[in-house]
DNA sequence: CCACAACCTGACCAACCGGTCAACAAAATT
DNA sequence: AATTTTGTTGACCGGTTGGTCAGGTTGTGG
């Protein structure tokens, strides 16, 4: 009997091409959106067969719904450093460090989750009702927490929350804007400091904390 | 000889159908994508026959790039009550109130913006490099006259660009999260108040000018 | 009332799409 | 070494798409 954990060739091949078609997904589905993006560009960009991509994953959906999947998992992971944190400063500061991070890191997965939620979330609704709601309610009472304390100044928790994801964000699903603004180059190391410290200054200062 | 400006039948009807066909093509590219959007499906919107579209407009694309521009003009138009202001409280002020009103107001011209931004501006790049380009600078001057003046707090005026373009539009692009997260309920008028009083609120005390 | 131009539209088409499948290759199990 | 399971792939299919077009209708200027 074969134990299912042990590396075999199967399982490497397996995760390869998976790891392939998925992060091959991510950028097309990020390029042209559910619609506009085609299996054959999927299955071209990941050096595939097409007929290969169904054998892993059934339908469009399927491997799209897989790509979502991931991108709202690193974002979960991203905050954990909001949790530990004594008060807003440490909290929130650390949270835009950590989405600024992502955004630059990850720029595909955020659009491909902008795309999403634009168009009325038709695949990932269950998440937003279950896991989201539940973290910013979570959130939004920790926040309020630090408010009652005198942490910070009396903000709706909730639109603060907005705000974060909003500007942090900005800078992956608008990324093509700001470069262009930017002379037509990439953000440099220094530029992207830059952006973390200005918004955090912003919004700390903003929220009476800074 | 036909006087061009004289409201015949004829200019009427052009004017109406054209009317019809932005206004169902807007609503649909906003809700499904460039790529997701079919002409059959914008002229059932309409109540035109899809023949009667490439009529109107060539190609798709044709209609595409024409709503994009309407909305391209609304938003330039925002941004007079930028100018006039003596100061950032009156200026950014009315900035965001007006932005957030073009987001309540005009939530799928917004989404098709985005889209067409995240997705590398394929049809738009020229409207970046030229109108938007000054725009941008023209403004974040203006921002930093203030700061020179000691009207507010040196922040990067370009950075705070982003903050505020990223907060405004977000309750439009991101609107459906938003719902979704108030219970499954659109933004009643006093949330909206609420959104905007709380962003305005962060943000010019953030700048050091509230 | 006539002739011309603008407008309208059902029917049609080539191209492309997601998905299927049969035949085959490679690896694991017996 | 035989057999079964898993992975691979070119060819194919029904359905949909953007776009065309011929032939008709309606409005306009002379």
């Amino acid at each position: 009997m074969a134990n299912p954990e042990r590396i075999s060739k199967r399982n490497a091949i397996r995760q390869e091409n998976e790891r392939l078609i998925l992060s091959a997904a991510e950028k097309v589905f990020a390029e042209a959106g559910f619609g506009g993006a085609t299996m054959q560009l999927i299955a071209d960009m990941a050096g595939l067969p097409k007929a290969n991509l169904h054998y892993y994953f059934p339908t469009k959906e399927a491997l799209y719904r897989e790509v979502v999947r991931q991108i709202f998992n690193i974002w979960l992971h991203a905050a954990d450093s909001f949790d530990a944190a004594p008060g807003p400063v440490e909290g929130i500061g650390a949270y835009i460090d950590a989405k600024m991070e992502i955004s630059r890191r990850h720029p595909e997965g955020s659009k491909v989750w902008a795309s999403e939620v634009m168009h009325g979330a038709p695949v990932i609704q269950d998440y937003l009702e279950t896991t989201l709601r539940d973290w910013t309610t979570g959130r939004a009472a920790l926040i309020q927490r630090w408010i009652d304390e005198g942490k910070m100044a009396p903000v709706d928790p909730r639109h603060l929350l907005y705000m974060l994801w909003a500007t942090t964000q900005h800078y992956a699903d608008f990324g093509h804007q700001i470069e262009t603004l930017n002379g037509g180059k990439a953000l440099s190391d220094k530029q992207w400091q830059e952006a973390k410290e200005s918004v955090k200054a912003v919004i700390l200062r903003g929220i009476g904390a800074g």
